[in-house]
RNA sequence: GGCCCCGUCGUCUAGAGGUCAGGAUCCAUGGUUUUCAUCCAUGUUACAGGAGUUCAAUUCUCCUCGGGGUCACCA
């Protein structure tokens, strides 16, 4: 059975980065009929929060990525990691090291005086003697000195490390017992049963070091994918100060969950020529071994097609559900179909729907001043007037094709050409020159509203 | 700086030892529409550079250049 994870740290929001990541394992367990866990490492009393783990299920909730069974909290975890330190300490694979903060530093300015590598030097490594007063130790972890390390990576293939280059015996312990995040990672993956890791590539350097725990610990190695980084338009790794990255300012915005997910899980990832994908596709077509190898640039472009496009092919009631969210209550069943179908494939977010459904429903309170030099001219207020009165004197309006009707009417009857009657009838209506088809518009607004824009704008001509 | 990763249209990407290097988005133009949007059609734009292997390289190898990541008693 395939089991993932997500393993962010709350200090702050869910950011773009972290979803696609979160959705990459997610996709994977839920195509293997597997398991996707979520772990909360919060190791760092000092930076983290509540709010911001609650912050990132909140966003999870919003997008239906569903986690299973309970959360894993590293900060209720210390006495598991007490007990794998004590069993390596023990095991003569760990080892106290009782150099102070002061001489690590005095070692390293010596390192890179001489332009050496900084790294511990092992001074405690096979210390027996009475240590020095007055300071706690770390607990350090022997790590290999020579030899390679491989990290088989689905993503990037074999990537080797020399042990020579990047380990040292770094610290597995803080002076005050609490376990550092090289040393959990691997506990807690192996506990849970996590054997395939899919996160950023941000992490690969960091894998060598997991390794020698796993190794210590006799623990089997997952499966790694390192997925690369998205990144600004400056090409640096995607940071908090990079506009909207916090996925709930995607909701805010009116962006809809599939549209948010759709357009992530082609960032990194493809099938083919395929640009859309339901939940369904991804999880029947999403596989690991197909993410690219290099780094993304974050642009909302794509996005924005993609939200149209399940504002278009969503169902009215779905919308009209969606809609409470941004304050638009639409009551009467008709117009809500009606004004949902003329403006859902004319918004790119639900917010412009919003939007657009508020410039309809209120009556205009002033004229584009372009709109009408250009169209309204000086036959329109009798066209208008003449309109306004089949109108009044029709007692059946109901339907668009009822409005189009009476349109058609003045058109033969005046012997005029359709937009004569069309553009300033607009204006009328909406106070400007585009906009939705009028039949349907004054169909939305009723006989009584659609004679009082009319009225009014005669009024404000003459 | 050491180590590691990456390099196809502006952006997201497909691609394979021989392709007119494909799709999407964006942009532009045309059509549809009384208008605008949608929709449809058309178009501009890419294999970082240099060697090598090969009959043939954008694809394989090496180098250069460029970009990114990482080097904690953070995660």
């Amino acid at each position: 059975m395939i089991v993932t994870r997500f393993a962010p740290s709350p200090t702050g929001y869910l950011h773009i980065g972290g979803l696609r990541t979160a959705l990459f394992s997610y996709l994977w367990a839920k195509k293997n009929n597997g398991k996707f866990l979520l772990r909360i490492e919060d190791t760092d009393k000092a930076r983290n929060s509540v709010e911001a783990a609650n912050a990132i299920l909140e966003a999870f909730q919003w997008l239906g990525l569903a986690h299973e069974g309970e959360i894993t909290y590293q900060s209720q975890r210390d006495e598991i990691y007490a007990q794998y330190i004590k069993q390596l300490l023990d095991e003569g694979k760990a080892y106290k090291c009782y150099m102070s903060k002061e001489e690590l530093s005095e070692l390293r300015e010596t390192q890179m005086a001489n332009k050496q590598r900084t790294m511990y030097d092992g001074r405690y490594r096979d210390f027996n003697d009475t240590p020095p007063e007055g300071v706690e130790p770390v607990i350090r972890i022997k790590a290999p000195q020579s030899g390679t390390i491989i990290v088989k990576d689905g993503v990037k293939g074999d990537v080797s490390f020399q042990a020579l280059d990047i380990l040292d015996d770094f610290v597995i312990a803080r002076a005050d017992g609490s376990p550092t995040y090289n040393f959990v990672v691997a506990i807690d993956d192996h506990l849970m049963g996590v054997n395939q890791v899919i996160r950023g590539d941000d992490h690969l350097s960091n894998t060598p070091k997991q390794i020698v725990v796993y190794e210590a610990l006799g623990f089997e190695i997952p499966s790694f994918y390192h997925v690369p980084m998205i990144h600004n338009h400056e090409g640096k790794k995607l940071s908090k100060r990079d506009g909207a990255t916090d996925v709930m300012a995607y909701k805010e915005m009116g962006y809809l969950p599939q549209a948010l997910l759709n357009f992530l899980v082609r960032l990194g990832w493809s099938h083919g020529d395929q640009e859309i994908f339901s939940m369904d596709e991804m999880m029947e077509l999403f596989n690991p071994e197909d993410i690219n190898k290099s780094a993304s640039i974050y642009n909302t472009e794509k996005l924005d097609w993609l939200n149209a496009h399940y504002i278009k092919n969503s169902s009215n009631s779905t919308l009209a559900e969606l809609l409470s969210d941004y304050d638009i209550v639409l009551t009467s069943h008709d117009k809500k179909e009606i004004i949902l179908d003329i403006l859902k494939d004319r918004a790119k977010t639900l917010k412009e729907l919003g939007f657009l459904i508020q410039e309809i429903l209120q009556t205009p309170t002033s004229y584009d001043e372009k709109a009408l030099k250009k169209a309204f001219k000086s036959d329109s207020v009798e066209i208008l007037n003449a309109f306004g009165a089949k109108i009044s004197a029709s007692s059946e309006l109901h339907l668009p094709s009822d409005y189009h009707a009476l349109m058609e009417e003045v058109v033969s009857e005046m012997q005029i050409s359709f937009g004569k009657i069309g553009q300033p009838l607009r204006i009328a209506l909406l106070g400007k020159l585009s906009g939705p088809g009028l039949d349907s518009i004054m169909a939305i607004l009723g006989k009584q509203e659609t004679m009082l824009r009319i009225a009014n704008a005669i009024t404000f001509q003459a």
